[in-house]
RNA sequence: GGGCGCAUAGCUCAGCUGGUUAGAGCACUUCGUUUACACCGAAGGGGUCCAGGGUUCGAAUCCUUGUGCGCCCACCA
């Protein structure tokens, strides 16, 4: 021992120091690391925050995650790199950075102008970032910070730039008029999936364009009618069948409007009057009912949300207030037929909760069914699909899987041109009807760029190639470089809730880029909801600062906290105990290694078994680091940690470290042991462990390989050991019974047939009696435990007794013959056998082999 | 409308491809300050595994129906 450890770990005296030393060993860069040539890449990238705000629990739960793949791996001989980053996050930031600027000045961005915002954005992106980079390593996250990445550096917009050029060369990319989702309070498109449908009551008005027109149709919004240009009905409908391929002009609430009555089976016979305005420029359907009618398209209502121009009296007012007063006009002409409540789903934007208007526009989508050369003449959106199809990117939990593969099925061209100042500038210049795209500005006079900028998704879209060196590392079709290092990448882990956002986008956007996979598997981890299973929001104050849980229990506690107890794909709330619960482990092991340091001499020198409880713990050692392994490349986290858990504290604490006070010259068991734990605990709980470390070697524990010695289980110590423990809870148990003080002098007669060296073990463990005295008979059958108590004035009968045992051992091996007589019947039942798949079917021989084995044993014992 | 998830001890949750007596943490009860640890130790109580039906030698686990929560997608004018 070096030093003499403190009674209690305090993980704030040692957290930030460990991080410096880890940093400055420089082992989180991969070109560091100490290995051959043909070691294996393992690389993750770092979903890269927002920076519109503080990390969040969510975070720390990734970063947890994310940290243990990567220790692990680097503890296991691989070349691993994990990339950090952030995100611009490009309407999200500027949102908060505007409604920052209103909330101090009463300014809007109008008012400061282009410039001035993007100066005030990145002014703020500074201050957040540093501040996000800073909670990250706080959680002691292994990130090559070399490499550190933004979605809007320099060659991050290098590399957007030439995606977008090269896409659309490709004729990926182009520009088209199409319904957006309009924004009219960002005053930008979104996604379809960036937006929200929030239920409201509504009203459903059901009314004729005029008196003269044959048809009433039903509307949630008579405002948009000023545009109408058709009626449809559904091709079926008997009641409207005469009518269809008839034109009328007719006036509607003063605008002369001409309505042509087509038939298109979209329109619900049963919903309403069966009848449907058409509003070519202010619906989805309704547009793709135009474009197959030919009908014009006429605007109604403009970017601000407001009703356009040439509408009479109704120009400039508000689409609500126009309602209103269409409303009216109706009632007075006596053409309002019905007004009846109505619960409805209204599209409201994902930022800021504003009622999306669909309005045609001008914007540049990513064609996703586009066939192209470069991927074998097939689609980005059908490639993207075959290599879920093929399994050449997995999912874990698998059932993402479907969900991955059903929204993209469903995808439709992606929008990627946003009506925003803050983001990828579209590398495209106007010079009246030319237009011209690349990666510099064209020669010449006169040519306008582009005032739009790109949706946040393009370049995070890019992000497992952007990151490492594309395009400069990718030449004539080969990768170099990082590049070739490390793409694909390994495991992209990440929110189950940004599966459709991002990852997908990443698949499409790596497959054009470089023909292959991003990430070979993704795993997702679910959402940390608050204590009462809330969803964690900033309106609702319900987030948790992970540096205020670091700051209170320690890195390695809330850590340790989110990965045990939570499965993949499953939400888990956030819980104060169990930090509090881990934070007393680590405390645990930190007094265990304190008692190893202080007691044992740290020479070095391999382990030597030399009595029974010695092969015992040896061979849990053994079983826990296979369990530990297997669980851990099976991403099973939270059962890896439980093992780990139950050997160090049942095991080796609870028992081991007693067995040591009684049988001295345990040294070298007792250090490896210590070390066997550190290593495996290590990916878990970086901190104390390296801390911990520090005392027992050279060298850092962050890059010590996991021993490779192997280790021989021994049953039959396993066997003894549980003998062993069985007598003595049996002695505990009757001694609290029957209420024995301590001190009392008893006499407890043992029938066992464990090693008489064990047997002595049995007076110093806590069994609460001091002057015991022990009488090892010798005469039991093998493996039969009998306890009889005796002191001077009472007789006792032991907890456990010969007849319970054997009644206990004659119900097992009932059980057993039930189970052996089953297995038989399958398995000589020719229908099951034809059926069932050869594994199967070999793997019920095995399981009944084992139980005629275990049956064996027993009956053994009985006789 | 379509899809997915969850329902197991008082609470929060594990429980892989069905297999012998269903686990953990916290909480609870009793006992204990033996020089690693009270952020501790020992012993213990507590579960018709949501309900009904089915498959099976055997079901918490598979199938089916239902109930109750939660989430996602589409959106009906």
């Amino acid at each position: 021992m070096k030093q003499e450890l403190e009674k209690a770990y305090i993980p704030q005296d040692n957290e930030d120091k460990i991080y410096k030393i880890w940093e400055e060993s420089g082992f989180f860069n991969p070109d560091n690391l100490v290995l051959d040539d043909s070691a294996p890449s393992y690389t993750i990238m770092l979903p890269p925050p927002n920076i519109t705000a503080q990390l969040h629990i969510g975070h720390s739960c990734m970063l947890a995650i994310e940290d243990l793949l990567i220790r692990y791996r680097r503890m296991t001989g691989y070349r691993t790199l994990w990339l950090p980053g952030t995100d611009h996050a490009a309407i999200a930031t500027q949102m908060v950075v505007e409604k920052k600027i209103f909330q101090e000045t009463g300014q809007t961005r109008h008012d400061l102008g282009r410039e001035k915002l993007l100066e005030e954005i990145w002014k703020f992106l500074r201050s957040t970032q540093a501040t996000i980079l800073h909670q990250t390593r706080k959680m002691g996250s292994s990130l090559d910070w070399s490499r550190v990445a933004f979605t809007f550096d320099d060659s991050r917009q290098n590399a957007v730039n030439r995606m977008f050029v090269d896409m659309y060369r490709e004729g990926v990319i182009y520009r088209g008029e199409r319904i957006v989702n309009w924004c009219p309070h960002c005053h930008s498109t979104l996604a379809d999936d960036e937006v929200e449908y929030k239920e409201q009551q509504a009203k459903l008005y059901t009314f004729k364009y005029s008196k003269d027109f044959p048809i009433s149709i039903s509307t949630t919004r008579p405002e948009t009618k000023l545009g109408d240009m058709a009626v449809a009905v559904n091709p079926k409908d008997e009641r409207y069948q005469e009518y269809i391929g008839q034109e009328y002009k007719v006036d509607f609430c003063g605008q002369l409007l001409n309505i042509k009555i087509i038939a298109d089976r979209n329109v619900e016979s049963d919903y309403g009057t069966g009848a449907l305005g058409v509003t070519p420029a202010h619906s989805m359907v309704d547009w793709q009912m135009a474009q197959a009618n030919n009908l014009e398209i006429i605007k109604v209502i403009d970017e601000d949300g407001l009703i356009h121009e040439g509408f009479g009296k109704y120009s400039k007012l508000k689409a609500e207030e126009a309602r209103q007063l269409i409303n009216e006009e109706l009632r007075v002409r006596g053409l309002m037929i019905a007004e009846d409540d109505l619960v409805n789903n209204l599209s409201v934007c994902y930022r800021c909760d504003t009622p999306i208007e669909p309005l045609p526009s001008k914007q540049w989508f990513v064609g996703v069914d586009k066939k192209l050369a470069r991927l074998g003449g097939k689609s980005l959106k059908e490639r993207a699909l075959e290599a879920a199809k093929n399994k050449e990117i997995t999912f874990i939990p698998e059932r993402f899987d479907k969900r991955y593969q059903d929204w993209m099925e469903n995808l439709h061209d992606w929008c990627i041109s946003r009506q925003i100042w803050f983001g990828h500038a579209i590398p495209v210049w106007y010079k009246e009807e030319e237009i011209y795209c690349g990666e510099t500005a064209p020669e010449g006079e006169g040519w306008r760029k582009d005032e739009d900028t790109l949706d946040t998704w393009f370049s995070s879209g890019m992000w497992t190639f952007s990151t490492l060196g594309w395009p400069d590392n990718y030449k004539d079709g080969l990768k170099i470089g990082d590049l070739a290092k490390f793409h694909p990448t390994q495991i992209l882990e990440t929110g189950y809730e940004i599966l459709t956002l991002w990852v997908s986008r990443m698949v499409m956007m790596s497959f054009f880029a470089l023909g292959e996979i991003p990430f070979e598997k993704v795993y997702l981890h679910g959402t940390i909801l608050d204590k009462k299973g809330k969803k964690m929001s900033k309106s609702k104050g319900n987030g948790v600062d992970p540096l205020d849980a670091i700051e209170q229990y320690g890195a390695d506690a809330l850590r340790l906290s989110l990965l045990m107890g939570a499965t993949p794909g499953n939400d888990s709330r956030y819980s104060e105990e169990k930090i509090e619960a881990k934070r007393n482990f680590i405390n645990k092991l930190w007094n265990i290694s304190r008692y190893i340091l202080s007691s044992a001499k740290n020479d070095n020198l391999p382990p030597n078994p030399k009595t029974m409880a010695d092969r015992w713990i040896l061979s849990e050692l053994a079983a826990t680091r296979i369990k530990v392994k297997n669980k851990l490349e099976n991403f099973e986290f939270s059962l890896a940690a439980e093992e780990l858990t139950d050997f160090t504290w049942n095991k080796l604490a609870d028992w081991y470290l007693e067995i040591s006070k009684i049988e001295k010259e345990k040294d070298a068991i007792l250090i490896y042991l210590l070390k066997n734990v550190l290593v495996m605990w290590h990916p878990f709980i970086p901190y104390v462990t390296e801390t911990i470390w520090e005392q027992l070697e050279d060298g850092l524990l962050m890059v010590k390989q996991w021993p490779q010695d192997d280790l021989v289980i021994d049953e039959v110590a396993l066997k003894e050991m549980t003998a062993l423990q069985e007598i003595i809870i049996a002695i505990r148990n009757a001694r609290s019974e029957n209420k024995i003080e301590p001190g009392r002098k008893i006499k407890a007669i043992i029938k066992t047939s464990l090693p008489l060296e064990s047997v002595e073990l049995i007076k110093g463990l806590k069994t609460g009696i001091s002057d015991l005295e022990l009488v090892n008979t010798g005469e039991a059958p093998a493996g039969s435990i009998v306890v009889a108590m005796h002191n001077l004035d009472i007789y006792l009968l032991g907890a456990v007794d010969e007849t319970k045992e054997r009644t206990r051992l004659i119900k097992e091996k009932e059980n057993l013959e039930k189970v052996i007589v089953g297995l038989r019947t399958r398995l000589s039942n020719e229908e099951f056998l034809a059926k069932a798949p050869t594994n199967i079917v070999d793997a019920e021989t095995e399981k009944l082999n084992n139980y005629i084995l275990e049956l064996d044993k027993i009956n053994k014992l009985i006789n």
